[in-house]
DNA sequence: CGGTTTTGACCCGCGC
DNA sequence: GCGCGGGTCAAAACCG
């Protein structure tokens, strides 16, 4: 599958075993945000409150619990949405890039995602006791930067912002399909994801 | 020793 | 103009 507007447009989604998450323990794609417009929400897409306006497309995958089930994914395509939310038309200067959030069931609270990101701050923000943590893409001239943020209303979720586009190469992508052809079993985990993910890149044209 | 993390300060936009 | 909240900077500490 291929979102529209998605920063890595070579991120691909796939519940098929030839593919390997990158997430390591308790995983799972509660629901899976994109959004184009900053107006009015604070970046993030709360799916129980917010209206679809600044949802441009969502997923959401169930059989998380016991780590074995099958993953189930619905796919809603709102473009009409997304083309009316297409912003930073204002001067033609500044396009902040693309911006994708996700919230992903997860005890850790950092997912490898196979970039290498450097930690530049981290803020309390209102409404959420946890911390919210920034983080820049580590690779030289690589602007993307992302959030993570614990769910203020369930810890048990994650909450990520991606923002911008990476104009390189996933720097451990060899090292994930090293992985998984070297039978990674050491935690247990890694055999028993129903939703496995592959990052495959392209280089840029 | 170089890269990363930490953390307080600073900056900026927005609402009142 | 002011205060608040969110985002970023940058120096020091930390770590492999």
């Amino acid at each position: 599958m291929n979102f529209p507007e998605n920063p890595n447009p070579n991120f691909t989604f796939l519940s098929d075993d030839n593919f390997i998450s990158p997430f390591m323990d308790n995983f799972d794609f509660s629901s899976l945000m994109f959004e184009v417009d900053e107006g009015g929400n604070t970046g993030l897409v709360q799916e129980e409150t917010s209206p679809p306006t600044s949802i441009v497309s969502s997923e959401t995958l169930t059989g998380e619990s016991s780590g074995s089930g099958r993953a189930i994914t619905t796919l809603s395509k709102k473009e009409s949405t997304f083309d009316c939310k297409n912003r930073g038309s204002k001067d033609g200067e500044k396009d902040p890039g693309h911006r994708v959030a996700f919230r992903t069931r997860s005890k850790i609270d950092v997912m490898d995602d196979g970039y290498k990101w450097r930690k530049y701050g981290k803020k309390s923000v209102k409404n959420n006791t946890n911390k919210r943590n920034y983080y820049k893409c580590s690779s030289e001239g690589c602007t993307v930067k992302k959030r993570v943020q614990r769910d203020g209303k369930d810890a048990a979720y994650v909450i990520t912002t991606y923002e911008g586009v990476h104009n390189h190469e996933i720097p451990s992508h060899v090292y994930y399909n090293d992985m998984v052809s070297s039978n990674y079993d050491h935690d247990n985990n890694w055999n028993q994801h129903s939703l496995l993910q592959s990052i495959h890149i392209s280089p840029p044209s």
